[in-house]
Formats: structure tokens, sequence, C-alpha cells
DNA sequence: TCTAATTGATACCAATTTAGTATCAGTTAT
DNA sequence: ATAACTGATACTAAATTGGTATCAATTAGA
């Protein structure tokens, strides 16, 4: 089971970039190549964004995105919202009808005070929450003395990760 | 988003179905009606549960399954395990290298959390409470004075159902 | 002993969702 | 002018989920 989707999942990386860039412009190009996420697939994950108001834009060359709000009140309950449609445990909330077997039904109980409960654990984290984790932890690695060449753009802890190198064009 | 499939939601039903009748044996077809449940779809969740020691079967005329556990001990994050794999949040744990990018891996922290709140959770729900549970209810209509030829296969509650009448060969 | 109901085992298909690619038109800093 | 952008949208591919069909072996009971 999987409860983040990749769209989800970049796109809170996505914002994690906007948010740590203070309210400079980044290109979709910049994003793409800093998270490794597709090119094409951020672009539209970022007009979404820009439709929900979460990020606006600038046309043109030297253009690009920002983030729109403030970082602390962009909650993941939102994008998950936004990408992947509100949690639901089961499927039975969506239709029409009240209960159309008991059984299934003794399960709405349940069902919905842990879809409440996991709203609620998601609610809880913010893109300034996550970003100011990450500064947190960047600033642990850099006290443990590792010399700043050593910690560039691919992680100093991955573990032999050859990119499987995607082309894409545009 | 869907935190239970269908075949999980069947399987739970199915448990049901096995778990009200204390024992005696009981047909695919049997609980297939019962739960409306596509009948070979059921079959396989059977042989699934079969794999998995929560049921036993026999063979021949008047075969069918019985539970092979206590329904106290048959807890819905097995269920999912079963039919859904375990309980990720994000797909990053699957990777074997740790940690890819330094920006996803700040979410693990929460991520991590999230799915153990998800797993106890589901962990409390067994059969055996959903079996109390849908028993209490229907203990419950029936003190509420309705006659018993009303509360029959189709539920009292449900709203115009007229089931689109699946047709299904054997 | 014949037969109908049943499980065991699989193979297959359809629908949906998720993931990713391509393209073209319009905008703007340089 | 032009290269680097966004806006908008159409398309394709892969994976997952949901469902159907078939055939063989087993068994209770007429
Ligand atoms: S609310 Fe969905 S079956 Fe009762
Ligand atoms: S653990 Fe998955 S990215 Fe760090």
């Amino acid at each position: 089971m999987k409860v983040l989707t990749k769209n989800t999942d970049y796109a809170i990386r996505a914002l994690l970039s906007l948010a740590g860039a203070k309210g400079e412009f980044v290109s979709a190009r910049a994003i793409s190549l800093e998270q490794d996420i597709p090119y094409q697939f951020l672009r539209r994950l970022l007009q979404e964004m820009i439709r929900y108001g979460l990020v606006s834009s600038k046309e043109g060359a030297a253009g690009g995105f920002r983030l729109a709000r403030d970082p602390d009140t962009i909650r993941v309950t939102e994008l998950i919202g936004i990408y992947q449609g509100p949690v639901r445990v089961s499927e039975c909330m969506f239709r029409k009808q009240i209960c159309a077997n008991r059984a299934r039904c003794v399960l709405r109980h349940e069902i919905m005070r842990i879809e409440q409960v996991v709203q609620q654990e998601f609610e809880k984290v913010t893109i300034g929450k996550l970003l100011a984790d990450l500064d947190a932890q960047n600033a642990r690695i850099a006290a443990a003395g590792i010399p700043s060449g050593e910690r560039g753009e691919s992680d100093a802890l991955s573990v032999s990760t050859k990119k499987p190198e995607r082309t894409e064009k545009q």
C-alpha cells in the first residue's frame, strides 16, 4: 500500500525548492534538475499549484515560480487533496447510498476513525516544517566536519546511485 | 486516496461471514451471495487465505470454508499485508539505496511516524471485534421494534439500491 | 454409481490509475 | 532576434486493480 504517490512526493520536493529560494523565481528546469523530477511532469504539477494558489509564476526568460503562501501554511494534506483526492480509507463513502450492506457498514466506524487519524497526522506536516528539518539536517552534516566539496549535488549517503540517465526532449 | 482496496474489503466481509457461521463450513457461493462479492474473485481471495492459514476448506459437495483461527487474532493489518502489501507511506523505502536525495529524506521521519500510526490503528481492528459490533448493531435494530420480516437480506437503510445485476457464469 | 455441488489451480481480460512524454503557442530579458 | 521561459493540452506507457473463464479433482447424497 502506498499512501503518497509520485506526484505528491514530487510536489512536496518542488515546494521545498521554492521555499528554499526565499521569494526568488525558480524555473521548472532548475527544480527538475535539483530534485530529479521529470521536467514535463513537474511542469504539470506546477500548473496545478498555480490553480490552487500555492505558487505564482513569471513568464518569459528568467521567469519561473515562487511560493504564493507562507510555507508554514502549506500542509501535506492539502497536497494530497490536490494530487490524490481526499484521504478515503474505503470506497463506501463515495457511493450515494447509505450502507448498501450492513457488514461493511460496521467497518465504517473504524474506517472513519482511522481516516481522521491519518488526516490529523499529515495535517501536522507543513512545507515550512520540512524545510526547517532539512536545514537542521544540513547543519548537522556541516558540523560533522565533512569538507564542503564532499557534499555536492549527489548525496554523500547514497549507495552507488548511477542514475538510469533519463533521456528527455525539450 | 484509497487505503482499503476491494480485495481487502471483500476479504474482511468474507471473514465476517465465516466468523458468523461458528465453525460450520460455508461455501464460496453462499458467501458470494450473502456479501455480494463476485464469485470467482472471492474464490481467489479464499485461496489466498488458505495459503496464509486464515481459513481451512473442505472439498466436494457440501464443502466450503471455515475459520482456522480465533477471529480475535485476525487483524485488518494482516489482511492489508496479504492483499495490498505492507503499509508504506512513500516508495522511498523500497529502494535499495539510502536517501538518494536529502530533501525527500527529510520526509522520512514524518512518513515513518505516520506509517506507524496507521499500522497501529488498523492493528486494533480484528474480525472478532467487527463481528461483535455487527451483532450489537443488529440487536439495536431488533430492539427498535422493526418486525423481523422487514429486516431481511437487503438492508433497510439502503436507498434504492437496484443492483446492476451482475451476470456471471458458473 | 451417477451427478451436482464444491474446491484447487491458473490463465486471461478489462478498467482504472499512475507515471511520463511531446508539442505548440505565447511571453520576456537580454 | 532569440533563447529561455510559462500556459495549455494531448498523448502514450506502465502498473495496479478488479473481474471472468476454464478445467481438473473431490465428495455427499440420490
Ligand atoms: S457507510 Fe458505506 S457501507 Fe455503510
Ligand atoms: S529514506 Fe528514502 S530518501 Fe531518505
